[in-house]
DNA sequence: ATCCAGGGCC
DNA sequence: GGCCCTGGAT
């Protein structure tokens, strides 16, 4: 980018104003609680998915000490299906210490708030710009895209040097001391930028405030940034579903532990053969097992395939740390989606 | 069916 | 650098 930044921090402000994004339900409030909880759900996450999630845990936990005083259970139930569970173990110990630690009010800076569970140092910059003010710099998935483009960085963000420049040249970036008062307006600005125009596949150029100051569009393929040499090659696993039921249709659940996929939550016990699936039931006779058909859920670094083994047994303890639950409670627990659609199918 | 986007933790 | 999940685009 060849112009001063200055340029750039008030373009992106000025079409804030103008074309950016105004009435999401955690926008138009300082509210660090409300802030964060968005935050903390967009990570990883698409708008659309968030708005009702977001909803429902407001309309349950309306404060930072209502969500603290909530089980962990409660608080995966009410995440289930949006994925990355780490991110609810994480709220729910941020609250905890936002209570214990720091008087039930979040802290003011950045920095201090880089120190909780589940705050890294972009969500960290966005809760203190959005709620306080503070001139940081935020750097996510979209962002990224933005300013590699803007400013034609065609290093390898794979490469932590780089992307500690990349760091650098975004707090070059941020308004003028003069303008910090814009600071809630600017950070808003480049999430919106990379959500609604400078998009991964299709950018709208011809929308962009800064396509004067874009080195990415004087070049003609904006595509080309940013440049990401890590290569996911994803693995494969089979694992099989223990899907037992009793006579009235009560389903055993075990928790999942700690760490590991879908860590915490309730699950169908897992073997990782049908031979360890069957060495796990009740000794004698019992009806039998019934196939049901595979399919792939796939993970960010492998996919699984799933195999369900459903069958009827009596209502006796199958294991520790499960339960037999009937239909009516299972929307009340934290299930990964896989499982809840198979019981929903089933 | 396959590919891809998307922060923080350990 | 590996690990975590889901939904949307193609």
């Amino acid at each position: 980018m060849t112009a001063a930044p200055a340029e750039f921090a008030t373009q992106v402000v000025r079409w804030q104003k103008s074309h950016g994004r105004h009435g999401l339900p955690w926008q138009n409030t300082r509210d660090p609680y409300r802030v964060w909880l968005s935050e903390i759900m967009l990570q990883q996450t698409q708008v659309s998915t968030v708005l009702g999630y977001f909803s429902q845990f407001l309309a349950r936990f309306p404060d930072v000490r209502s969500l603290a005083a909530a089980s962990l259970d409660e608080v995966l139930a009410l995440w289930s299906g949006l994925g990355y569970y780490s991110r609810a173990r994480n709220l729910h110990r941020c609250a905890r210490q936002v209570v214990e630690l720091h008087g039930g009010e979040f802290p003011r800076t950045a920095e201090l708030l880089q120190t909780l569970p589940g705050i890294g140092r972009s969500t960290a910059a966005a809760i203190a710009s959005f709620c306080f003010g503070e001139r940081v710099a935020i750097l996510d998935g979209n962002v990224k895209r933005v300013l590699t483009r803007v400013l034609g960085f065609g290093d390898d963000l794979a490469v932590a040097a780089h992307e500690r420049r990349l760091w650098d040249e975004a707090t070059r970036l941020l308004p003028q001391r003069a303008l910090a008062d814009a600071m809630p307006r600017y950070t808003q600005g480049l999430m919106d930028l990379g959500a609604t125009v400078c998009l991964a596949r299709n950018p709208s150029c011809l929308l962009c405030p800064v396509s004067g100051l874009c080195v990415a569009q004087r070049e003609g393929v904006p595509e080309n940034y940013p440049v990401k040499s890590r290569k996911l090659k994803r693995s494969s696993q089979s694992l099989w579903l223990l899907w037992a039921q009793t006579r009235s249709g009560a389903v055993w659940l075990a928790r999942r532990p700690t760490p590991g996929v879908w860590a915490g939550l309730y699950c169908l016990p897992v073997f990782d053969s049908r031979e360890a699936l069957e060495a796990s039931l009740p000794a004698g006779p019992h009806a039998p097992l019934r196939d049901g058909a595979a399919f792939t859920h796939v993970l960010t670094h492998k996919d699984l395939h799933l195999h369900p083994v459903r069958v009827q047994l009596p209502r006796a303890v199958l294991g520790e740390d499960g339960d037999w639950f009937a239909a009516d409670a299972w929307p009340q627990l934290g299930l990964p989606a896989p499982v809840r659609k198979l019981l929903g199918e089933g």
